[in-house]
DNA sequence: AATCTTTATCGTAATATTGCAATATTAAAT
DNA sequence: ATTTAATATTGCAATATTACGATAAAGATT
């Protein structure tokens, strides 16, 4: 065994936890985070910013693109990538709904 | 290699991207959710609620209790655990921020 | 066409995660 | 003191992730 048994658990759940996943790694935090402290996305220069190698950067960008967290155009023999707002919006979202139900909750046991 | 790289990397970086990487697992979604769910929180009924051995759900809630999303108080031979609202709430900020960030630019570039 | 630039992919080593059976631990109940 | 019940830990196999050197692909530049 070794894979998570997706199978198990409601698209929903799977889902929230693939936009997790893809920002459980501090690379990939500081690339979204870069990505909204540009004005502009060409983001080439992703690679300067990070104390990665390309071809890990690379890889990193493909996973946040996998999971939605990010899109990509092509422009011209680069690419230019940018948060996706509707990953960011579930995200808020999620949690939001999580901190209204606790408030109405309230259960002083812990 | 094979180890992520934190050291290169700000404290709130990699304490967001803990958060998220225990987040990043559907069984740990379904665990956060079932304890949002029900009102006390004595949750030794965790097993039954979730497709997974008891030995598989221990290791989940240790790791959301080592990522600061859980708290668990012993309870006679039981364990009473739920949700760490600190961590919810910083979650919760970190995507509003990002959101209001966004929409403040606006750029049409993807 | 040859070269440069930028990004992606392949291959691979090191490490981490997932899942569970077996076993240990700890407190309550008999 | 034994047994029962609930949770944790250990050990291990299967799989996934992280990182990077080498190389490929594709458009831009000369």
């Amino acid at each position: 065994m070794g894979a998570t048994k997706t199978e198990h658990f409601t698209d929903k759940q799977n889902n929230i936890a693939t936009l997790a996943k893809a920002l459980g790694h501090p690379a990939r935090i500081a690339i979204v985070e870069y990505l909204i402290k540009v004005d502009t996305c060409i983001c080439g220069d992703i690679v300067n910013e990070l104390p990665l190698a390309q071809p890990t950067v690379s890889q990193h960008l493909k996973e946040l693109k996998n999971a939605g967290l990010i899109k990509g155009n092509i422009e011209g023999n680069a690419i230019c990538y940018c948060i996706d707002e509707k990953a960011i919006d579930k995200l808020q979202n999620y949690f939001g709904n999580i901190s209204t139900k606790l408030i109405n909750k309230k259960n002083n046991c812990c």
